[in-house]
This record gives C-alpha cells, structure tokens and sequence, in this order.
DNA sequence: AGCACGCCGACT
DNA sequence: GTCGGCGTGCTC
C-alpha cells in the first residue's frame, strides 16, 4: 500500500453495453476474474450495474465489472437476465475492489462479496400494507377502542396495522376487526425511511483556541481533494471534536461521510458525543444488526440519503455515492486488520478508497501506529497535534511494580502495593479498574500427578477454564467441554490444577481481600451486545460499581470520571511471543488503559505489574515519554528491516493432511524467489500449528520497501508443487511475525 | 460459493 | 446391495 505503482488511475469514459455486446460481469464468488455475458436485445447496461445472470443451473448476481476481453469461446456465451433496480456500484468502490485484489492477492470476486454483503437491498423495499379510514363508513357496532382508532386515524396519514394500534393504545385485533368490518381500507404505502439527517450548523460544543485551531486546518483539507492528516492527541485533548468539524464541513459541503471505528469502540459514549454535536444519530453498519436493517441501510447509502456512516471495517465496501471525508478513528488498533476471508488492513485500504474518491482521509489516535508516524516523517501525511487540555502531564502517574521483588505470594496475583492502592481508592470512595487480558478463571489447567495438560483436541492451544459457566473453553475454535474429574491421561483425581490467573480468578482474590467492594467483570463473553455494555457503563458512571476488572473490552473510549486508579496485573502479556509489534501493541494497550484513570478533576494513579521493568515499554509508560519509545521502536525496525521499512508477505499452508502440508511447504521454500534483499524464512509451524484440525505452516517473505511483491508471490505459489488438497493463504503486510 | 460427479466405508 | 461421506472440478 506504500506503493505508487498501485495508485495509477485507470480514467475510461463511462460506457454503455447494449444488444449483441460483451459485457464483463463479476460475481462475487472467488474467481479469478469477470465472466463474459451477452447483453440481450432491450438491454443497456453500464459499469457498475447490478444484474442477475445464469451460472450453471442457477442464477447469480453480480456487477457489470467493464467490457469483456473476448477471450471465451462464443459458444459458452450466455444472457444477462436482467438489472437489479438499485443504482450502480459507484466507480470509485469498483476501482477500489480492483485494487484490493491486486494488493492482497484475493481473487476479484472475493473482494467483490464484501461489498455485494447484503443480496436483499438490490430489490426496492415492498410496499407496505396501510389502513386509512374508508371514503365512506358502513355501520359498524362502535366499542371505546374502535372509537379511539377511527379518532386516531382521522388526524393522522395511513399507517400499517402495528403503528395504528400501538398509536390508539389497542391489540391488532381491534384494527384487524375494523378491517373485517370495512371500517378501514387498505392502501399500499413506500415504507418510509426517514433517515436523520445530521446537523453540520448545531452549536454543540465550544471548542478550546487550539482545537479550533486544528479544527480550521482540517476544515480546509475537505473539498480540496485527496490527502491524508493523522491526528494525534493524547486521550481526553478533544481529537472527536476536531474531527467532528471536518465531519461537519463535508457535510455543508452535501456530501457523504465515513467514520470507521474499531467494533468495540463504537459504544454508547461515542454517539453521545456526535448527538450532542449534530442532533441526531448516524446511521451506524457493524456485524449486530438485523437483516433489516442491514439492507435498508445498504440501500439507504447507495441512494445517498445517508448522510453520515459510522462503522467497523467492513463499512469501507459501503457504495457510497457522493463521499467526501473518510475518518479511521483509533487508528492504531489491531481489529482493524481482518483476519478471515480476504485478509486486509481497513485503514490502509480506507486510505486507498480516499484517494479512489480523490476526498480526504483523517487518521486519529492518542497512539498511532508505527506506519502513520512513519508517514508523516515522510511527508506523506500531514499532522495535526493536540495538547492535553489543561497542560500537566499526559498521563496518569504512572508506578512500575517489580514483581521479582515486590510480588505476590504463591496463588495471588496482586502485589502488596498494588492492593494497598486499591485499598485506599476504596476508602477514599474512589472507582478503580483491574486490567487483565485474559478471559476466563485459569489460561491452563495441569495434572499435580503427571504434568498433563488439558488442550483442545482440534487446536494447538490450551483450554480455558471457564469457572462461572462451568466448561473448559478453547478461544481458538469454540470448542467446549465439562471439566473433567479425573486427569485424562493418568487417571488420577482431583489431581488437575488451575494455573495462572484469568479475569475470573482474580475477582476471587478481590472477593478475598475486599468482600465489601462492588465488583464486575468486563470480558466479552460476559457483556453480551451494546445493551448490556450500556449498562455496565451507566452502574459505572453512577458508582453503583467500586471495581471493574475487565479485559481490553474496557481498555479504550470509556472515560469514568470516579475511576482514580488502575492496576495492570500482568503488563508482560503482550510480549512475550517475538512477535515483532508486540512492544508497540503492548504500548499502545496499556497506554489506553493508563488513560481510563483519573480523567476527572482529579489526578489518578496506574500500577503496571512487571517482571520486566527495564522494558522499553514500561520505562516510556513509566515516564509518560510516548515519542522516545517511538523513536527508538522505530529505529530497531529500521535496523530488522521490518516494517514499516520493508515489506512482509506471510504465506500460510493447510490442511487436513498433515504430510501433504509438510510436502507442499517444502515445495514452497525450494521454489522461493530470491535476490534483491528479498528472502523468505520458513517453513515453520504456524502459530496454532493445528487449527480447527487443519495442520499449518508458515512461510514469510521480506523485501525491502519500495519492492512491488506481490507480482513475484503470484508466480512464486503458481509455480510451486502444491496437491490440491492443501491450502495456501496469503497475508500482505501481516501484523504478526510468525 | 454452490452444485454435480465420483469413489470408498457402514447400514436400513 | 445402497446411502452418504467429502475430495475435485466447473461455472462465462
């Protein structure tokens, strides 16, 4: 993506395919490419549009991708059913799907699914049924209820039989009972889809002389084309405001807007905050809506009549059709890289849609990544820099707890210090907030007897005891099972062993030290749904709750005014592994939590729990010193040739059949391509050697920046022996080393 | 992605 | 004897 070869612009004028031509069409399976069609007489189509052709013995649909290449037989040639009554996929998402294939060596098609996600909004919305009163009444036997409808209807337009009935405070039978009676007539209505629409001139909030400052300078990017900005301001500096204007600027301007969010981060708070400033929600396209409500929404953009989009990183595929500001909001963060399906980076690829448009794109972060600071070093992007509101230190004051010599006994996981400080928070009448990444009450549970260890038959991993569910979890595949009573290997009972500590664990240590303290645990699989986290915000912020322990669901956007101080009980997690971002993730995570304390008036204090306190980590979190752990991050990356200073493709082989695997590996390591600093390590076991029982391995390619590799990884996997059975993943840019 | 075709194990 | 498992190939 840091690539100019692949921002070429392919400018054709806009082209109409009629009767006897060939039109390309792309389905959104994973092929390879298009498939030639004919056009039918009476039919005129164009790129973009959404049409229904046969494949096989069924019917598919796809968009017309451009002018077919006239390579297939004439004879294979078959006819576009016809168009779907929606418009066309917008050119810029039809360049961008281009590009996505290209860069991360997804078949077209597949890249093509993710934006074709929602087969039901290519077909107008029904009309709905609606009952209005009819011209003339007949007689009918008057009851108090039916009297209230006939009223009710009497001042207000048709409305389906539900809205009647809740309006006039009756059951649907009494409306259904007019109905009969020939009271009421039915009539069909479009379903009205009144989308709200976002104020840009509401005075919200006031800004501070240097956001307002910001604010202008990001105002007059918008409108002017293509260009990237980072944001970098450290939590509570205002970064959503700034942007908000911006938002507001495209918005004057009548154009779209996207703002992508990391899922969890797209809460109860963050709308708040855009309600206060333009009077109404966004429309909003994350995994938990309904189909309903999916397709309207779908639509909905596709139509323009959504103003403002807030998302997770699938909303990039959304067929905008008059976009003028794309904003990553928490930039750094890793849900931003998908993992399934076409592997990609979202803000990347948002930066790439940008440019496709030729509108802005605002990347914010109170820690951004790597590749964005490199970036603005570069003079690719400008940057905007945000102060803490009232001056002071960044942080909270932050305390290192060597745990080598400060530690906790044997079977407790929170040093004296550190329960200390809890103790005084407690009685001061002060929140505090326990940080551990780990679900669950043990990460592993062993035999005393004989040192078995209880792992997920399907993966390379351990079984997560799940205490207050009473199952044993692998995170990897879902796969559960009752603890079992004795030990599976040598028999023995009661000879199994929790070790080490999950979020669950350490509410029994808290429940010991502290019985008085309201505590709730905060992990994914126990907040179900944006409800329930709702709920578990507001007994915060109404200190129904003197202590949350929670996961990284709890590390980021929140902010509790009561919250005083904040235990990380294992800051070494993230890093061990050698994945070669973990410093910079571990930064970035126990940074975000080091921001949950004391946003209030009043000052807040973050014990980090170490056994490593020389870390660079713990030594810039330590002194608040965020640039000089970006700089010497960015140096030893530089010396490693890692990114962003060279490029990584990760290659990952599987299958059922282990051998198979083995043997296409090596294949893949013999034919490797060479030279020009381009080396490829491997193969070695993935990280889950056997997932979902699927044997992988790992190849890894690195090549200097400035190096197009996807071309040589394309030839490289064509050429090499691979049995058809085993699976060959490719991963451009992969987050991870191994 | 579907769907058909085809080749080997356990069952009404 | 068949039912059905999924490995393999194909769709303009």
């Amino acid at each position: 993506m840091h690539d100019d070869r692949f921002t070429e612009v392919n400018e054709e004028a806009k082209e109409v395919f009629g009767p006897g031509e060939r039109v390309a069409v792309l389905l959104p399976l994973p092929l390879a490419g298009p498939y030639d069609y004919l056009v039918g007489a009476d039919q005129r189509f164009m790129q973009g549009d959404i049409v229904d052709v046969p494949l096989g013995n069924r019917r598919a649909t796809g968009a017309v991708w451009g002018r077919a290449t006239g390579e297939v037989d004439a004879s294979k040639l078959r006819e576009v059913h016809g168009r779907r009554d929606v418009p066309p996929l917008p050119k810029a998402l039809v360049k961008l799907v281009d590009w996505v294939s290209r860069y991360t060596l997804y078949p077209q098609g597949a890249v093509l699914r993710m934006a074709l996600s929602v087969p039901d909004a290519f077909d107008p919305p029904k009309p709905q049924a609606a009952y209005a009163l009819a011209a003339d009444l007949p007689e009918y036997r008057s009851t108090k209820a039916r009297e209230r409808v006939i009223a009710f209807l009497r001042g207000n337009p048709p409305l389906p039989a539900a809205d009647i009935a809740r309006e006039a405070g009756c059951g649907a039978s009494v409306v259904k009972g007019l109905v009969d009676a020939g009271v009421l007539a039915s009539i069909k209505i479009e379903p009205e889809n009144d989308w709200p629409r976002p104020d840009p001139d509401r005075d919200g909030v006031t800004l501070s002389d240097v956001q307002a400052a910001a604010a202008g300078e990001l105002c007059e990017s918008v409108g002017q084309g293509f260009g990237v900005t980072l944001i970098d301001g450290v939590p509570g500096s205002g970064k959503t405001e700034v942007y908000f204007e911006a938002v507001a600027k495209a918005l004057t301007l009548g154009k779209q807007v996207l703002v992508m969010l990391p899922e969890i981060a797209l809460g109860a708070q963050w709308l708040a905050r855009f309600e206060a400033r333009f009077g109404s929600e966004p429309a909003m396209w994350h995994s938990e809506l309904t189909a309903a409500k999916r397709r309207d929404t779908w639509r909905a953009v596709a139509e323009g009549k959504v103003r403002v989009v807030v998302g997770a990183r699938s909303a990039l595929f959304l067929p905008f059709q008059d976009l003028g500001l794309i904003v990553v909001d928490e930039e750094h963060d890793g849900s931003f890289k998908q993992e399934d399906g076409v592997v990609y980076h979202a803000r990347d690829m948002a930066v790439v849609r940008a440019q496709m448009e030729g509108v802005p794109a605002v990347l914010v972060s109170a820690t951004p990544s790597l590749e964005s600071v490199t970036n603005v070093r570069r003079g690719r992007y400008q940057e905007v820099t945000l102060p803490a509101r009232h001056g002071g230190a960044d942080l909270a004051d932050v305390s290192v707890v060597d745990m080598r010599k400060d530690g906790p006994a044997r079977g407790r996981w929170l040093s004296p210090m550190l329960a200390e400080a809890l103790a005084e928070t407690f009685e001061a009448g002060d929140q505090a907030m326990l940080f551990l990444n780990r679900r669950g009450y043990a990460p592993l549970t062993l035999c005393r007897t004989c040192g078995h260890r209880l792992q997920c038959p399907r993966c390379t991993a351990w079984l997560v005891e799940h205490r207050l569910v009473g199952r044993l979890q692998c995170h990897h595949c879902g796969f559960q099972t009752k603890p079992p009573d004795q030990c599976p290997n040598c028999e023995d009972t009661e000879s199994l062993v929790p070790c080490g500590p999950g979020v669950e664990r350490l509410a029994e240590e808290i429940q010991l030290l502290f019985p008085e303290a309201r505590t709730v645990i905060a992990a994914s699989d126990m907040v179900h749904g944006p409800k329930q986290a709702a709920e578990l915000v507001r007994m915060i912020e109404e200190k129904e709750i003197d202590l949350v322990i929670g996961t990284q669901i709890v590390a980021k956007g929140y902010h509790f005014p009561g919250l005083t101080l904040v235990g990380v009980v294992d800051a070494d997690l993230g890093l061990s592994g050698g994945e070669f971002r973990a410093a910079e993730k571990t930064f970035q995570l126990l940074y975000q939590v080091a921001g949950r304390a004391g946003r209030g008036d009043r000052p807040g204090r973050v014990f980090l729990q170490t056994y490593m306190p020389d870390h660079s980590v713990m030594k810039a979190l330590a002194a608040g010193d965020r640039d000089a752990f970006i700089d010497a991050e960015s140096q030893a990356r530089e010396q490693a040739h890692m990114p962003p200073f060279g490029k990584l493709v990760a290659l990952i082989v599987s299958g059922r059949d282990e051998a198979a695997v083995d043997h296409a590996a090596a294949g893949l390591a013999r034919t490797a391509p060479r030279g020009e600093d381009v080396r490829v390590l491997g193969p070695a076991p993935a990280p889950l050697a056997l997932l979902r029982g699927r044997h992988r391995r790992r190849l890894l390619l690195t090549a200097p920046r400035g190096v197009n590799p996807q071309a040589m990884v394309r030839d490289w996997i064509g050429r090499a022996p691979i049995a058809k059975k085993v699976r060959v993943q490719v991963d451009v840019d992969p987050v991870s080393f191994f």
